[in-house]
DNA sequence: GGAGCGCTGTACCGTATGTTACGTATTTTG
DNA sequence: CAAAATACGTAACATACGGTACAGCGCTCC
C-alpha cells in the first residue's frame, strides 16, 4: 500500500534514469518544498532542465505539474492537521528490516544518556577544556575513527590535541610526553584489545587522566581510568553499533566548544574571525 | 516580536477593510495551505475577487504575490525540519543540558530513515555485496572517520575494500585502479570539498558507481552518485551532527553481512571458524 | 565495432497567472 | 443630506510558467 508521494518516489526510484534520480533524490531531501515551487527552481535545484522535472512527475502518475503539486499539498494539509501522526507514527511507516536496526540505535541512545549524569559530562568537559595539558585521543580497532573524529573537531578549537595512530610501538613511545596534566581519551568496546590496555595502564601509571569510552561490559581499561562513559552497543546485526558512543562524542563535543567560547579563548575568537 | 505571518496577520487583522478581512480569515482557516495555491482559488475560496487578494498581501508587506508565496513556504520549511516533536516529546527524562543534543540526535535519526526506503538500502546493500568489483571509501575533514569505521568492518567480510587516505594527490593516482565494475563510497556534508567533488567527478567519468554520504543540503558530488543517502545534521551545537549518517552506515554494516552470509561467501565461514 | 534505442537538454509555443486600470458601489464626513 | 473618499469588482494586459517538438548524445546490445 503506497500512501504518500515519497514512497510512491522511493518505490520507483530504482527505475528512473539518471537524471530523474537526481530529480527524486532533491526532492526526497528537502520534502516536500522543492515540489511546491516552480518547475524552474526545482530543476535548477536538481540541476537538471525542466523537461526532466516533468518527465518525473509524469513518471509518477500525474497528469501534469499543478496536479502534482496539489497532491503535494493535500499531503502537506493532512500532516499539518494531525501533527501527532507525524512524529509519532510508530508503525514505522517503513515496515522493513532496516527498522529494527533504527529501533534497537535510538533504545540503545536512550538508555545511554539515561546512565550518564550531567555531572559526569560537565567534569568531563571541564577537564577537555582545561588547557593547561595536552589531550591525547586513540581508539581500537573499530573504534579508533570515532577517536579520530573526536580529535578533528577538538583540534581545531584548542592546542596541543593529538590523535594516536599507526603501529603500537609509535604511540607507546608517546607516552613520554604524557604527564600530570594530560588526559588521554581511549576507545574500547569488546573485544578489547590488550596492547590498549597496556597503553592506559602505563599512562595512568604517568599520573595521566584517562577518559574512556566502552560498552556496558566495561572494558578491563575501566579500573585506570578517571571517566568511564558506558554505551549500548547491542544491535540486531552481526556488529556491535558504536553509534551510542558516538553520539556522547558529539554531546562532548559541542559542549567543549560552547565551554571554551564562555571561557572567552582567544583562539575561538581568532577562529571566528576566519570564517 | 513578530516572527511568522499568522502573527503578522492578527495583529493587522483590525485595520483591514471587509474584503480583505475576509482573506485573512480564509488564510488563517487553513493556514497556510490557501496560500500556497493561486490568487484565483485564493479568492474563491475566500469569496472575494482577486484584486482583493493581492491588496490584502501588499498590506502586508509582501512587493507581489509570488514573495508571500516564498514566505510561507520558507516557514513551513522551518516546521518541517525542526519536528513538532521537540515540543510534543516527553519532558526528557533527564532533564539537564545534554537532552537538546539528544533530542535533536534522535530526532535526526527518525527523519533521515523516514526519507530511507527499504528499496533504497537493498540496492546499495546488493552494489557492495557484489564481488565482481573493488570498494573504495573515502570522506571530507570531518567524515573520514566514518568512512574508515564503515571500512574497518567491510574489509573484514570481503576482499578488495580500500579506504583512501592522506594526501589528495595519493588518492588520486588510485584512480588508475577505478573501473566499471567498482564502488566508490564517499562521506562528503557541509562544507563540501573541492578536492572530493574533483575526485567524484573524475571517478564517475571512468564509469564508478559512487554511494554518496551526505547532508539534507545534498553535496555537489550528488550529481555523479548513483546512490544518495541524505542524513539530517541539525543539531544545538556549533558543528554539525553526523550521527545520522554513522548509523546508517552501521545499518549497511550489518545488511552487507547478513547478505554475504546468505549468498555462503566461502570467507563468511572461513572466519567463523577462526573465532 | 556498428546500429539502434533511450535519455537528456535546447528552443519554442500557448496559456494560465499575477497584475493593473478604471468604473461602480458603499461608506464616511461636513 | 450632499459630496468626497474609500473600497471593491470587472475586464484587459503582460509576463512567466508549464508544456512540447526536436536534435544530440551516450549507452546497450548485436
Amino acid at each position: 500500500m503506497i500512501s504518500s508521494i515519497a514512497e510512491l518516489i522511493s518505490d520507483r526510484i530504482g527505475t528512473m534514469p539518471a537524471g530523474e534520480r537526481r530529480a527524486a533524490q532533491t526532492l526526497i531531501a528537502s520534502y516536500p518544498l522543492i515540489g511546491l515551487k516552480t518547475v524552474a527552481e526545482f530543476s535548477a535545484a536538481a540541476g537538471v532542465s525542466s523537461p526532466t522535472i516533468l518527465r518525473f512527475v509524469a513518471r509518477l502518475g500525474f497528469q501534469n505539474y499543478p496536479e502534482f503539486q496539489s497532491a503535494l499539498q493535500d499531503e502537506l494539509a493532512a500532516q499539518l492537521q494531525s501533527p501527532a501522526s507525524r512524529t509519532l507514527n510508530p508503525p514505522s511507516p517503513n515496515g522493513g528490516a532496516v527498522s529494527p536496526m533504527l529501533e534497537a540505535t535510538l533504545d540503545n541512545l536512550r538508555e545511554t544518556f539515561r546512565h550518564l549524569s550531567d555531572k559526569q559530562l560537565a567534569d568531563i568537559v571541564a577537564k577537555l577544556a582545561d588547557r593547561r595539558g595536552k589531550t591525547f585521543l586513540i581508539g581500537g580497532r573499530f573504534t579508533d575513527p570515532l577517536a579520530r573524529y573526536m580529535a578533528a573537531h577538538l583540534a581545531i578549537i584548542q592546542p596541543n590535541v593529538f590523535h594516536l595512530a599507526g603501529q603500537e610501538s609509535v604511540w607507546r613511545d608517546r607516552l613520554i610526553d604524557m604527564g600530570k596534566r594530560d588526559v588521554l581519551v581511549i576507545f574500547d568496546i569488546r573485544r578489547y584489545q590488550e596492547s590498549l590496555v597496556r597503553f592506559a595502564e602505563t599512562a595512568h601509571q604517568r599520573g595521566v587522566q584517562i577518559v574512556l569510552f566502552t560498552d556496558q561490559w566495561l572494558s578491563p581499561i575501566a579500573r585506570f581510568a578517571r571517566h568511564v562513559i558506558a554505551g549500548r552497543t547491542a544491535v540486531p546485526s552481526a556488529w556491535d553499533s558504536s553509534a551510542a558512543l558516538f553520539v556522547v562524542a558529539e554531546t562532548l563535543i559541542g559542549a567543549v566548544t560552547r565551554q571554551l567560547e564562555a571561557d572567552g579563548a582567544k583562539r575561538i575568537r581568532e577562529l571566528e574571525s576566519l570564517r
